[in-house]
DNA sequence: TTGTAGGCGTTATCAC
DNA sequence: GTGATAACGCCTACAA
């Protein structure tokens, strides 16, 4: 509970020179530099930071936007937030907007009242007008999901490559009858995803059925749902590629409740590589994103805006992989 | 970006005005709020809460400490001490221990520089000895896990009950050789599930089969082994107990991979009522936590405190409930 | 009702 | 190398 004021009393010195000792500045004689820690010790002296970060007008937290903690999508990426942002003495805030514009414009006020230094949207559904407002005044990044149209810094994968590569492992192991259960079109990893499952259809000679393309919610209940729906046409997939692993599970489920079997009746190919693929019965071929490196990324592009204000906009691709498992190999 | 003091200048009053209109003090005059709150739009003003917070000497910020957010078991919970905080103020910082001691040691550092208000925590492995070292000094509750020994406000359940009925339940659908697969005995809620479970058996005049206890880890893969473990037995159980469901789900994975049948051959009960609970095939039976009138009360609690440091120490026993489902009824 | 001024705890700019 | 001192932006006695 001790002030500065009162270790520079106790240690004979000014407060001028605790603070130097605080911030290890060189300008300090070892002897006081000593005299200084020892009384900082005894005195369990501990900086007070709101003080600090009033006067150097920071607050050392960042903000990341993002749906619902509890999707296991994100795990991975916050942990990679935190470790960087912890390394260079940040805090992050995670603020789950369960996209509700209300809770959005909750967050983004702190920015403004300066109880923030920068913000990681990691949220899809996030209004880009609002984000367009805030761009110009504060540090944004956008992570996995993001707009051109904002010119702010992002952190994606290539998904058109990584909808093509899913579903040409189902065609290199025999499917003809291909089906892609979707989300919304209006996400840029949806609409290009959706274009690698066409190109590789395309290149393969393989038919491109409407009646195969599903574009729903993101989550287990669609995925069971719209599974059903494809498995009760008259012209049956044999294979189906989900836009996650989420509805991947509900598809899984929708596919058991019928009796059919997983891969050889219909082989199935998730995408993000969530702790609850493996858990799977059977286990889930599935598109792995490097979460961890993205949330790094995500970070250290954010900390570089929030030190250098005007630097170049910097745009990373990071690689994926497709991880083959029981849901379309024997 | 502007300030208090050109607001002031901008409306030609004084800053106290200003300030006053911030926090709705009655005592200015209806046109000069008009006024200065019409500058404060038209200048966009908004409060540095920097400044604010180090006059206040508070900085609205609270503290919850659990072991990862990417457990389910914490979603409801979080958004519980979320929306209360909220309604009052305060934002969360969410603190993933991943039970490293270290980890815990940043955190509780952030109390001692007041930048943040108080702590909840959700870690049943935190190190009690941390906890009684800062507990006089700063404002903190315990979720869900505790010790009794540190006298300090905790909102929980009756383990107890909670593990006495689930057994009971078993029993009233004809089990007769029921296993337990706990966690850690080290935890308190273990033990207590634990003692229920064994009053259940007495209570029915069953015996108590060591084998048929097992303690261990609290994960998915510990649930599987465990499992395994269990139907290696000569004398297999017909109906297991397990402490959460994320174990319980290993157990499933277990039970099948046996080609046995849930309930006939082992009916499972699990703990928390997860999202994931009601995806399994069979649904899982389970004890369910009002987890997010846990977040809620937990948060309340903490505030409480906050506001009046020395109270007196509240402890909350929530309600819990059984949910049957296909894991132990067809 | 409104204004003046001191202070929250820290850092940073000057002198010395 | 060290010390005085003026900020940082806000709130709140106290005076008027």
């Amino acid at each position: 509970m001790s002030t500065i004021e009162e270790v520079a009393k106790e240690a004979g010195v000014s407060v001028a020179t605790v603070s130097r000792v605080l911030n290890k500045s060189n300008k300090v004689t070892l002897k006081t530099k000593i005299k200084v820690e020892e009384t900082i010790k005894r005195l369990k002296y501990e900086p007070n930071m709101l003080g600090r970060n009033l006067r150097r007008s920071e607050s050392r937290m960042i903000l990341a936007l993002l749906p619902s903690i509890s999707n296991p999508f994100y795990t991975m990426i916050i942990k990679g937030i935190e470790d960087i942002a912890r390394d260079n003495g940040y805090n992050v805030l995670l603020c789950q907007t369960d996209s509700e514009p209300e809770r959005e414009l909750v967050y983004i006020n702190l920015l403004k009242q300066r109880l923030a230094d920068g913000l990681i949207s990691l949220d899809p559904k996030i209004d880009i007008n609002v984000l367009k407002g805030i761009s110009q005044d504060y540090p944004i990044v956008q992570s996995c999901e993001y707009s051109e149209e904002l010119n702010l810094p992002y952190v994606t994968i290539d998904n058109f490559q990584a909808g093509y590569q899913a579903v040409k492992h189902l065609i290199s192991i025999g499917k003809k009858k291909i089906a892609f259960i979707n989300s919304d079109n209006k996400f840029i990893y949806a609409r290009l995803r959706e274009k690698g499952y066409i190109k590789a259809l395309e290149e393969a000679g393989l038919e491109i059925n409407k009646d195969y393309i599903i574009n729903g919610e993101n989550d287990f209940e669609s995925g069971q749902k719209n599974m059903q729906q494809l498995l009760a046409l008259k012209n049956r997939p044999d294979a189906v590629f989900l836009v996650s692993d989420v509805l991947a599970i509900g598809a899984l489920k929708a596919i058991r409740d019928m009796s059919l079997s997983v891969p050889e009746d219909i082989a199935v190919v998730g995408f993000d590589n969530i702790d609850f693929s493996t858990m799977m019965n059977p286990a889930l071929t599935t598109i792995a994103q490097p979460m961890y490196e993205i949330g790094c990324e995500s970070c250290r592009l954010l900390l570089n805006r929030i030190h250098h204000r005007n630097a170049d906009i910097e745009k990373i691709i990071m690689d994926f992989e497709l991880i083959i498992r029981e849901s379309t190999i024997k």
